[in-house]
DNA sequence: ATGTCAGCGATGCGCTGA
């Protein structure tokens, strides 16, 4: 089985990318990020001419994130137990005291609801007999921003669910996704770059490798462990054609998935030329 | 050239988010 995970940063403006990824790579599963769409202006038929069933879950123009597989796609889950949701801070205000009160109709519905729903993040399906996340982790935005502490609390609600997921004997999960945290000085250009930013602090470092101790083993670093090998590379200042990048697309997986894991490939082509993503696809094989 | 890009609202660009 061939699966892959890929920030399409906007389906509908990248959807003959899309397809053109699905063909090359021969995939049964695509984990996608940054749909940039809702549900209804998903792209269904598209996916559906070449094969694929799709999951999605797409509230706004940020955000999204879809499964596409054919070979299956079932118990579908349109968030993680626990998944935090963001409070835009109110310059001055106190939260959402101004947000509408629950109707008079809704008896059971809390006076105030101040959770945030959760955003569209993170989406589950079984496919293949494979446990699938697609996940896009906040940014954070900077070190003093309150998108970092939403950032290091989603980290940590997800690292609690997925322990819960991988403690069945022999579970097959795969996390794929944008975790927006560089886990080493080698997988940027240049550290110094990002000094006093997010992406690199010990904390959100933590938060990434706090997936191991939850039974769970980063094979993109197995397979591909070259040191300054990017996923990622801005839109900006020439980013990729002086090839200072990003590693930031990882496979956490359960070790019987590890297991099976034949080959992980980085698909760098796919940031050529015009109208490319500023991701590129990582692909695994896993024996049958 | 801070060498960008996408979506939105209301345009013929400014704002947001990344």
């Amino acid at each position: 089985m061939r699966i892959a995970t890929w920030n399409v940063n906007s389906l509908r403006a990248r959807i003959d990318r899309t397809l053109a990824v699905l063909e090359r790579w021969d995939l049964d599963v695509l984990a996608i990020q940054e749909t940039k769409c809702r549900d209804e202006q998903f792209p269904v038929g598209a996916f559906a001419d070449a094969g694929y069933e799709v999951a999605h879950t797409g509230l706004n123009q940020w955000n999204g994130v879809a499964i596409a597989s054919r070979v299956g796609l079932t118990d579908v889950a349109t968030s993680f137990p626990g998944q935090p949701g963001f409070l835009k801070p109110e310059p001055g205000g106190h939260g959402d005291q101004d947000a509408e009160l629950p109707a008079a109709s809704a008896p059971s519905a809390p006076l105030l609801d101040l959770e945030p729903p959760p955003e569209a993040r993170a989406i589950g399906a079984t496919c293949g007999g494979v446990r699938v996340w697609s996940l896009y982790v906040p940014h954070g935005r900077a070190l003093d921003d309150p998108h970092y502490r939403y950032k290091l609390g989603w980290l940590e609600r997800l690292r609690d669910a997925a322990r819960g997921w991988a403690a069945e004997e022999g579970a097959q999960v795969a996390l794929l996704g944008d975790w927006n945290v560089i886990p080493r000085d080698t997988d940027v250009y240049d550290v110094a770059d990002f000094a006093g930013k997010t992406h690199v602090s010990p904390l959100e470092r933590a938060a990434f490798e706090a997936f191991a101790p939850a039974g769970y083993t980063e094979v993109t670093r197995e397979h591909v462990p070259a040191e300054h090998t990017y996923t990622y590379w801005d839109y900006q200042r020439l980013a990729f054609p002086r090839n200072k990048g990003l590693r930031i697309d990882f496979a956490w997986t359960t070790s019987t998935v590890a297991q099976r894991v034949r080959g992980v490939w980085i698909d760098r082509e796919e940031r050529k030329g015009k109208g490319a993503s500023d991701h590129v696809p990582v692909v695994l094989e896993l024996a049958d």
